[in-house]
DNA sequence: GTCATTCGCGAACGATGTTCGCGAACCGAG
DNA sequence: CTCGGTTCGCGAACATCGTTCGCGAATGAC
C-alpha cells in the first residue's frame, strides 16, 4: 500500500494515537526553526541547526517532520497566523490593500519569508484562512473563481519582490549588482539605463519607511484594480 | 589589496591575458549546464555534474567561475539572448506585452527560469539590453526611473509566477497540495474556498495553450496599464 | 630555450539531507 | 503489576554537495 509521504504535512496526523508520546510538537519545532531563521536566516535551518537549538538530535526531526522542505512549508503557514482579518468593509480595494499592509508586515519581520514563498508557495491551515478572508472581500466581485485565486497568487508574489527590494537594499550582491550596473551605463551602449540610474539615485532625502509603505500600497492598489476591475 | 572575487561575474575578466590558454569558454559552460537543466532540472546541475557534462572534473569549472550561484547568474542571463527586441512602435503598452509574450516563450522553454529569476534576479549583459529597450518603449511615459524600474523587475516576477502555476499543473506537489484544498473545502469551514475550487475546476474543456496565452497577456497588460497610468 | 604564468584536476575537507537500527519509554489490556 | 505492542529518541553511517589545495603540464613572450 502506498506510504503517507507523499502528502503535505498537514494531511499526516501529527501524534501517533498509541505507543511512546511525542517529547515535542510541530509548533514547537516550527517556533525553533522561524526563531533561528530570524536570528541567522534560512541558510541557517538545517536539521541538525534546528535539532541543536532544541537540545536534541538531527534524526528526532524526522518523527515530526518527513523532510527539510516539510519543515520550510510549516515555517512559511506559522507566520500566516500572523494576519488580523477583519469583517470585509464593502470596499474590495480597500480590504485587498489591507491584506498586502499585513503581508508587507509580516514579511519585513521574517526576512527570510520572500524568498520561501516564491519559490515553494504553499498553503496550510494559517494561509487557507487568509485565501478565505480574501475570497470573502471578493464576493461580489465578477471576476471568475481563478482569476481571484491568480489574484491572490499575484498578490504574495509582489508584496515578496516589492519586501526583498526593500530589505535588499543594503544587502552585497545588489552593491555588487548596482556596480555593474554603473559600468555599463558609463560604457555609454545604453543611455536610457545610463539616465534612469542617475535619476534615481538622486533623491538623496532620507527615504524614511513611511514613503516606502506609500509607495507599496499605491503600486498594489494600482496593480489590483488593474487585474480585477471589469474592462469597460 | 581586496580580492577581485565579491564582484559580478561579468566585471571579471575571462580570460587571462599570459599563461597556457583554457580549453574552453564560459559560454560553454554554460550552454552545458542549460542544456542539463533543460534534460533533468535546476537540482541536477551540480558542478560535478556540470562537468562531467564536458568530460572534465569538477575543480576545473572554478578557473571560469567563482561559485555555483556564479554558474547560476550565467545561465539566467544566456536565457535573455533569446529575446527578439523590435523598435518601439509608439504603443508602449503593446510593446510591452510583446516583451512579456517573449519572456513567458523563454520560460516556457526553460522551465527551471522561473524559479531561477524569482530566486536570484540578476542582470548580466543580455538582461541589460532587455531593460534598455524596456526604458526605450517607456521613453515618452510620465512616469519616474524608479517605478519604470520596478515594474521591469514586477513584469518579470508576474511572468515567472504565471509560468511556473502554468507548469506545475502536472507536478507532483501541486497536485498534492491540491488534494489538501480540497479536503479542507469538504470540512465545511471555508465556504468560498470549496466554491471557487468547484468553480475553477469546472471549465473541463481542453485549455489549450491558446486560452493561456491570451489569459497571460490580458492579464499582464491590466497590471502594467495600472501600474504606469498616471492616476486621473 | 628559458621562465613566468595560467590551466586541468585528483584528492581531500566540511557540511548537508536522510536512513537504519536499536534500546528506552509509554499505554492499555489482562 | 506485568506484559505486549507500538512509538520515540537518536548515534552512526551513507551519499552528495560546494569548495580548496597543491602540483605537474601546457603555453606564450622574450
Amino acid at each position: 500500500m502506498a506510504g503517507r509521504q507523499d502528502m503535505v504535512i498537514w494531511m499526516r496526523p501529527e501524534q501517533a494515537a498509541v505507543g511512546r508520546p511525542a517529547e515535542r510538537s510541530r509548533a514547537e519545532i516550527t517556533a525553533a526553526a522561524v526563531a533561528l531563521a530570524d536570528r541567522e536566516g534560512l541558510a541557517a535551518v538545517s536539521m541538525r541547526r534546528v535539532a541543536a537549538e532544541l537540545g536534541t538530535g538531527a534524526a528526532s526531526l524526522y518523527r515530526y517532520v518527513a523532510t527539510r522542505d516539510d519543515l520550510l512549508d510549516l515555517m512559511t503557514d506559522s507566520t500566516a497566523a500572523g494576519y488580523d482579518l477583519p469583517e470585509p468593509t464593502g470596499d474590495w480595494l480597500a480590504d485587498l490593500v489591507e491584506v498586502g499592509r499585513q503581508a508587507r508586515r509580516i514579511m519585513r519581520r521574517h526576512p527570510w519569508l520572500p524568498a520561501l514563498v516564491t519559490a515553494r508557495p504553499v498553503l496550510g491551515p494559517n494561509g487557507v484562512d487568509v485565501l478565505e478572508h480574501v475570497l470573502g472581500v471578493l464576493a461580489a466581485q465578477p471576476a471568475g473563481a481563478a482569476a481571484k485565486l491568480e489574484a491572490f497568487a499575484l498578490m504574495n508574489a509582489f508584496t515578496a519582490v516589492f519586501v526583498q527590494h526593500e530589505l535588499g537594499g543594503g544587502e552585497p550582491a545588489t552593491r555588487h549588482h548596482a556596480a555593474y550596473l554603473r559600468q555599463v551605463a558609463a560604457a555609454g551602449g545604453h543611455p536610457r539605463l545610463a539616465a534612469a540610474l542617475t535619476e534615481a539615485a538622486a533623491p538623496a532625502d532620507g527615504p524614511a519607511d513611511h514613503d516606502e509603505a506609500d509607495r507599496y500600497e499605491a503600486a498594489l492598489a494600482r496593480v489590483l484594480a488593474g487585474l480585477l476591475t471589469p474592462p469597460r
